[in-house]
This record gives structure tokens, C-alpha cells and sequence, in this order.
DNA sequence: TGCCTGGAAGCACTA
DNA sequence: TGTAGTGCTTCCAGG
């Protein structure tokens, strides 16, 4: 279907905003004949501070993440903001829709755009790629996540297809803020899923609620409508909560954690459940639950019927409900949205969460530094605030403030600025066994000196603020909120720090009070891990996330600091890796404490690891990550055998002992003809290496290129004996940065980071954005040493080595410095060919 | 009594 | 399709 027929039942305005402009534009769709996608051209070059993109349908389309810009998309009321930060072109910002002509236009590609483009349904992609093609001038391979796609989906008008309550929009999904980029690389291979996935989330109801969450998962919302009518009826009413507010939440998103109140608890009959057999005799709303056979929201009275599961409005929600806490900090730079709480909430949940729950300390913190539930969550509470644009931070490495409302958990931010920092000064345990709904509760996080976790806000001691706390994905390159765990408000006598649980963007947050009188820090006892089912995460539409194995977290504080111009600092800091589960637990090795935490590129010293489950027989991993997760970087072991002339190998890539990758070609070349290389000092005797590089993540489909590489007239080495990378040069290397840490404490060198051997021991890397925060120089690991050891690289960014080492297996020849053995990874599967070369196996190990 | 903790059984999933 | 290995979830028991 041609873009041209489209008929007006969709009204697209797209607004380019800069200095107040106004609405540029408008396009018109009919939805039900047509799906849509809306391109973001040049949003990186955009000089507009704002672009808009408003519906007057309620079609839902979501956010999505793309690290390197930052959009924000409300609905029903569709608006899409999007701060740059520097803009490079001075050009006007030009409208690309369907009826704006975009395709010959040279200054599409120059100024900020929004592309909206019709598709024929049930042929999306094809269309959609045609039609891109054909109107916007992209080629397919020009797709990329700057791109929302908004099929039709027949759920839409056929609520009965939509089969099961726990069908529901992705914490991960584009429709989220808590939407994640690293999902996007690892779950999508190809435009098509992630096109069709992207469909099924993008959607909301073509009846969709005018109450839908206009954040991040209408879906969330209907749930939460149809929760509080069933759930909590008391609660039913549009004036109770933001969550119920007619312009519904921005930033709500279908993450609503999953409490004993919630959904999935509810486990539908349908539903393959993870274990059929068991009574879930803990679970304290199953089959006991009156509500569990009401109908799913689907076939609720919710006008969103794709509505999620998680999103629940339960105590924990009510009592979370930043509504209460977080409300002034919107209020800030927008006096006038100071809405009586009475106003938004009037219910006994309500009250009990005021009154019952909170301590003397978070009362006063409520009285001077009220936050609000989600971004722009509040302001739907005031027609007037529909418009509430949520400013995008402008400069990550500069601090960011905010004038409306708290940024999405998913988003970078600083850990200083300006004198005032968070810092984790007493970092969790590696370990903590995450306790599941059947459980009770497995406690509090501690420390690994036996208290717990202590955060502190240095740089300002004026009046208390509100820390936030959440549990993150252990993924170094991007933060955000993880969807299978959740924190969990651990009670107890032996509870000394007040907090009080909240939902913000539906992942549970606790708010945990910073006084001055405790010297602006908290001790973190009264934070445990919940887990959830993988089952019920991963049956969410659109949840990409794979739970299984999937069982390390970090865990996330969130200060909000009050600026003398009215605005809010927001800094975030974050542990170190947290393993929770509990074979994990108990079989993964635990680091301690190391040192020394650095040394000279060449390496060569010795490092004394202490820790739990350290064997002889455990390795020692030396990886180096980067924001991308499809690149790697190897270091070719030496070749043992004498060689006269070029020998080719083979090798491959494996990520377990049957997840390994088509075998490469690879060249040794004779020693004489062998690149510049330095020498390398001789490998500690604490530890025999492995040469190898160690290479985590994806692998790079460039692998292939390895043959062509592979010619002997070809150098692997630049003359500063760094790798060359094959890639595009477009792509230069990433400048690496070590995140901010915690200050050392004592040697053996505190581990910043506690994590597993597994797991980098080079703090792990952050996105760019908050790599700015703290940029420090990064070291490459040790280059190929004298023995042939050569770097590989697979990507121009660097992305992922690792350096493996084995602990020696016989403690003797640690102790007497022998030569250090090699200790081959030993892989028995159809391993001959390269013992056979005399070629150490380069592993490649998914970090378990 | 309730919470916390460690351990393990048994099922589900993957290769 | 069957099997083995691994991971997940639930349950039990003791402190």
C-alpha cells in the first residue's frame, strides 16, 4: 500500500522545536490498512532541542534506546522528544513524512528528521523496506534502530487472540524505558525480527485505552486499570494514582515489578509452566487468589488490552508510588504542577503508604525533597502538563539536570559532579542468593566484610535527599534495570536504615533516605534480591532477555540532588557484579580481594587473587570489553612447531563445548618474516597463562575474513604492535575508559568490582555517554609476546578480549617459580588438528 | 513464630 | 528421538 492512500485516521504531527519553534507538519495514516514506521534521520546532527511527534490516535509507540541519542516518547498523545546535545548542521530541521517529500531531498541526511511511513499489513517488512526505499531514499541495509516501526497487529482488534495475561509489553522492549540497546545487538540478527518484534511491541489497542501509559507500555497501564478494579477496586479511580491519571504516565512502562500483588503470580493454566508438578505451595497468590480466574486484561474492562502482567497496582506499587516521594522534584521547575497528593491519591492504600510504611526519615525527606513517580508521571495529572517535555540531558559529561522529573533507570548518569559525588563505599558481596516468590525472603545484601553495603553522597550535606536504589543488569557496557530480578524491602529487627519500596517504570525501586545526620550515607540493609521466574519474564511480549543464566545483577543507587537554580542533579552509582543464583553461587569462584589491581602493559607481574572457589584448577581471565557485543579480539597463541615456510590452522570460535563456530583459517607465518613485535616480559610464575585470548560475547561475522587476513603478505600488526582491525575505518578503535570506582581500600587491592573469575577484572566498561563522566586512560591488555603470540583483531572497536590464564594446577610449581606450563583448555570434541599443529585451543567461553 | 540460610530434589531445557 | 548435562525452581530443614 502506497504511503500516497494512506487515509487521515492517523494524525502525525511532527514538531521540530528549537527556541519554541511550533509544529512544523503533519501526516496522516489509517492505521488499520497500514503499519508504520517512523525513521529518526539524522537525529545525531539534529539542531533542534525537541522533536515531536504527536498522534491523536492512540496508537502506542515506544521509545527506543540508542546510545547515541536519546529519545523520549510519550502516547497516547504520541510526542517524541528528542534533545541533542551538539548540534554540527545549522540547517532547518526538516520534516520527512509521507506527504513532505523526503525522497530526493539531499538535506535529508543533514537535518533532523522523522520519517513516518505507511505499510501494508501482514507484508511488513518487505514493505516496509520497499517503502523506505521508495520514499525515504533508504536503502534496507539502512535500517537501524533510529526507527520505530508501528505494524498492526491483530491483537488489536481481536482481543481474544491475545492469549495470555502474561503477554505483555517487554521491560526490555522498545516500548520502554527501560528498553535496552544490548538486547537490540544480541537478540536481533536480522531487520526481520527485530522488525516483528518491534511490531509486537510498538502496539497498543487500536482501541487503545486514552488512559493507555504513555510511556513506556500502555499495555502496563491496562493492567494496572484492570488490577486496580480487580485487585484493589477501592483503588479504581482515575483520580487515585498517576498511574491512573486520563494522560497516563510517560514513562510507565509494563515492568511493573512482579510483587506478591502481581500478575504473575497468577499463573495462567495455559501458561507451560516451569514445573508443572509443583503446588506452588509458597506462592501466595495462586490458584487461592479470588482474582486468579478473572479474566486476563485482555478481556478486562481496561481499554488496553495488551496489557501486561507486570504492571500491577499493588501496595508495593501504592506504597512505592514515587508519587508520594518523587512529586516535588517535578515541581521544581514547574511550581504550578504542585498537585495536592489528595488529588492523586485517596485511597487506604494510599494512606497506609504515606503513613504506614515510611519512617520518621523518609517523612522528612518527603517533606523536602518529594520526587516523582516516573517522568512526566505526575504532570498527567494536569491537562496542562500533557506538554511536559522531559528534558533530555544535554551533556553527560557534564552532569545532569533535570528540571522535570527523574531520567529513565536505563540512562547513564554520572556518579559526580560539581564536588558532589555517590560513591559505593562498601561494595556488596559477589554472592547473594536471590530469593524466588515461593521463598521467603533470603535476606539483605551484605558486604563481604560481613555488614552491608554502604553508599555515601560526599559534596553536599545541606538537607536530606532521597537515594534510589534498583537491580540492574550486570552488563558492563550498558546499565539498566534487569528483568529477572528485583529488589526486595527486607524487614526485620535487624533493619537499622528506613526505606520504603516504589515502582518507578515498573521496576521496583527502594527509596532510601541520605540525612545529614548520618553524613549523607546509608547502609544498605534493607535491600534484598528477588527473583523472578524466567518463564514468566520471558513470555512477556517482547522480552528479550534470556533468563536462563542470565543470574548476575548489580545493584544501582540514584541520588537526586537539589541545585541552588531549582534543579535536580541526578547521580547514579553502581556494585560490582552480584551473582545470585545459587549454583552459581556456590560453584563460580568468588574474588575477593587481588593485587596488585595494575601493572605495565607488558604485564608480567604477579598477581595474588584471594577469594571462594578458587581451585587449581580455575583460570584466570583477562578480557577487555567495549560497547559493542559482536566484536572481539583474540590473541593468537604461539605456534610451537618448527615452521619453514607459511602453515595454516584453523580455528574457531566456541562458546561452550557445542556452541562453537565454523572452523577459520589462520596463517602462522615463519619467524623471519614475522612483524615487528615486542618482547614480552615472562609470564608470572603465580599463574600459567593460557595464551590466549579469551573472547567473550558475539563474534564477529567478520570472521570469515580471517583467511583473506591470513595472507602472508599481509602484517596482523601496525608498527606500534597494536592490532589492526579489520573493519571499516569508519569505526575507529573506542577509546576506552575505566568506570569510575570506589577508592581502593587495602591491598590485597579491594576488589571494585567483585565478580567472579569470570568476569573482567578490568572494571567493566560503561556506555560512552557515562564513559565521559570519568574518563581514564585504558590500558591494552598484554600484546603478543616473543613466543608468537599475536594480536587479532576482529574489530575495529575492540570490543570484547580476553587474556586467559590458569591458575597453576600444581600449587609446587607455582610456589618455585617454575616455567609456567601451559594449560590448554582442553576440549576434547574433534580437538586433534590443533594439538596435532601444536596450537594451544583459543577458547572462547561465555564467561561461565 | 517468623526470618534467614544452606542444601538438595526434581523438572525443564539444551545440545 | 533418546540421552546426558546443566540450570531453574521449589521444597525442606536447621539456626
Amino acid at each position: 500500500m502506497s504511503t500516497a492512500n494512506c487515509a487521515e485516521e492517523l494524525d502525525f504531527r511532527l514538531i521540530f522545536e528549537e527556541d519554541g519553534r511550533q509544529p512544523t507538519g503533519r501526516c496522516r495514516f489509517k492505521p488499520q490498512d497500514a503499519s508504520f514506521i517512523i525513521r529518526f534521520c539524522n537525529v545525531g546532527t539534529a539542531i533542534s532541542d525537541k522533536i515531536t511527534v504527536e498522534t491523536h490516535t492512540n496508537i502506542i509507540l515506544t521509545r527506543f534506546c540508542k546510545s547515541s541519542h536519546a529519545f523520549y516518547i510519550k502516547y497516547p498523545n504520541l510526542n517524541i522528544y528528542h534533545h541533542h546535545v551538539t548540534p554540527q548542521s545549522q540547517q532547518q530541521p526538516q520534516l520527512q513524512g509521507t506527504q513532505y517529500g523526503a525522497q530526493g531531498n539531499p538535506r535529508a541526511f543533514d537535518c533532523p528528521s522523522i520519517q513516518i511511513t505507511s505499510i501494508a499489513p501482514n507484508n511488513h517488512i518487505d514493505q516496509c523496506q520497499d517503502v523506505q526505499g521508495a520514499e525515504g531514499g533508504y536503502s534496507d541495509a539502512s535500517w537501524s534502530r533510529d526507527q520505530l516501526y508501528l505494524p498492526v497487529d491483530v491483537c488489536y482488534r481481536d482481543q481474544t487472540l491475545c492469549p495470555s495475561p502474561c503477554s505483555s509489553l517487554s521491560s526490555r522492549s522498545w516500548m520502554s524505558d527501560l528498553s535496552s540497546c544490548e538486547s537490540f545487538s544480541c537478540t536481533y540478527d536480522d531487520v526481520e525480527g527485530e522488525l516483528q518484534d518491534a511490531a509486537r511491541l510498538a502496539l497498543g489497542s487500536p482501541h487503545g485505552s486514552p488512559l493507555g501509559s504513555p510511556g513506556c507500555g500502555g499495555g502496563a497501564f491496562g493492567v494496572e486499570l484492570w488490577q486496580q478494579k480487580y485487585q484493589h477496586p477501592m483503588a479504581f479511580s482515575p483520580a487515585l494514582s498517576p498511574h491512573q491519571s486520563p494522560l497516563g504516565s510517560p514513562c510507565h512502562s509494563p515492568r511493573t515489578s512482579v510483587t506478591e500483588e502481581s500478575w504473575l503470580n497468577r499463573r495462567p493454566s495455559s501458561r507451560p509452566s516451569s514445573r508443572p508438578t509443583s503446588p506452588y505451595g509458597k506462592r501466595r497468590h495462586a490458584s487461592s487468589d479470588p482474582h486468579a480466574c478473572s479474566p486476563s486484561p485482555h478481556h478486562s474492562p481496561s481499554p488496553t488490552p495488551g496489557a501486561s502482567p507486570r504492571g500491577s497496582v499493588t501496595d508495593d506499587t501504592w506504597v512505592g508510588s514515587p508519587g508520594a516521594a518523587l512529586g516535588a522534584l517535578l515541581m521544581s521547575g514547574y511550581p504550578e504542577l504542585d498537585v495536592p497528593s489528595k488529588t492523586r491519591r485517596t485511597s487506604g492504600q494510599q494512606m497506609g503508604l504515606l503513613t504506614g510504611q515510611t519512617d520518621s526519615g523518609l517523612e522528612e525527606l518527603r517533606t523536602t525533597i518529594p520526587f516523582q513517580d516516573s517522568p512526566g508521571e505526575e504532570s498527567h495529572d494536569q491537562d496542562g502538563l500533557a506538554e511536559l517535555f522531559l528534558q533530555v540531558p544535554s551533556h553527560f559529561s557534564s552532569g545532569l539536570h533535570y528540571v522535570s522529573s527523574p531520567p529513565p533507570l536505563d540512562w547513564p548518569l554520572p556518579n559526580q559532579f560539581n564536588g558532589l559525588e555517590l560513591k559505593l563505599e562498601v561494595q556488596p558481596k559477589s554472592y547473594h542468593r536471590a530469593h524466588y516468590e515461593t521463598e521467603g525472603s533470603r535476606g539483605s545484601l551484605k558486604a563481604a566484610s560481613g555488614g552491608h553495603p554502604l553508599v555515601k553522597l560526599s559534596g553536599f550535606s545541606e538537607q536530606p535527599v532521597s537515594m534510589l536504589l534498583f537491580i540492574g543488569t550486570a552488563d558492563d557496557r550498558y546499565l539498566r534495570p534487569h528483568s529477572f530480578y528485583q529488589v526486595h524491602r527486607v524487614t526485620g529487627k535487624t533493619v537499622t536504615t528506613s526505606c520504603h519500596e516504589q515502582v518507578q517504570s515498573n521496576t521496583k525501586v527502594l527509596e532510601i533516605p541520605l540525612l545529614p545526620e548520618n553524613d549523607m550515607s546509608a547502609s544498605i540493609d534493607c535491600a534484598g534480591i528477588l527473583k523472578l521466574r524466567n518463564a514468566d519474564i520471558e513470555l512477556k511480549k517482547g522480552e528479550t532477555d534470556i533468563g536462563r543464566k542470565n543470574t548476575r545483577v548489580r545493584v544501582v543507587f540514584r541520588v537526586a540532588v537539589p541545585q541552588a537554580d531549582g534543579q535536580i542533579l541526578w547521580l547514579q552509582t553502581a556494585s560490582g557484579p552480584i551473582e545470585c543464583s545459587q549454583r552459581s553461587g556456590q560453584e563460580l569462584p568468588h574474588v575477593d580481594s587481588f593485587s596488585p589491581s595494575c601493572c605495565c602493559g607488558d604485564g608480567g607481574d604477579e598477581m595474588v587473587i584471594i577469594g571462594s572457589n578458587i581451585s587449581t584448577q580455575s583460570k584466570v581471565v583477562f578480557l577487555e570489553k567495549g560497547p559493542e557485543n559482536c566484536c572481539i579480539v583474540v590473541q593468537v597463541p604461539p605456534y610451537i612447531r618448527k615452521q619453514s615456510g607459511p602453515v595454516q590452522v584453523q580455528f574457531y570460535v566456541s562458546n561452550g563445548k557445542r556452541r562453537r563456530s565454523l572452523t577459520q583459517n589462520f596463517t602462522f607465518l615463519p619467524n623471519s618474516h614475522r612483524p615487528l613485535r615486542t618482547t614480552i616480559a615472562v609470564p608470572p610464575h603465580l599463574v600459567k597463562q593460557e595464551r590466549g585470548w579469551e573472547v567473550l560475547g558475539r563474534i564477529s561475522h567478520s570472521a570469515p575474513g580471517f583467511s583473506a587476513q591470513a595472507s602472508p603478505d599481509l602484517s596482523y600488526y601496525s608498527s606500534g604492535e597494536l592490532p589492526v582491525h579489520c573493519d571499516p575505518p569508519q569505526n575507529p578503535p573506542p577509546r576506552l575508559h575505566h568506570p569510575p570506582q570506589p577508592p581502593p581500600v587495602t591491598l590485597p587491592t579491594a576488589l571494585n568490582y567483585s565478580q567472579p573469575s569470570s568476569m573482567p577484572l578490568q572494571p567493566p566498561l560503561i556506555p560512552p555517554r557515562a564513559a565521559l563522566v570519568s574518563p581514564l586512560a585504558y590500558s591494552v591488555p598484554p600484546q603478543p609476546d616473543s613466543q608468537g603470540g599475536a594480536g587479532i583483531s576482529v574489530s575495529p572497536s575492540l570490543s570484547r578480549a580476553s587474556f586467559v590464564t590458569s591458575v597453576e594446577p600444581q600449587k609446587e610449581a607455582v610456589l618455585l617459580n617454575t616455567v609456567p606450563v601451559l594449560n590448554i583448555k582442553q576440549e576434547p570434541e574433534e580437538q586433534p588438528t590443533l594439538g596435532c599443529l601444536g596450537l594451544q585451543e583459543i577458547t572462547l567461553d561465555d564467561g561461565e
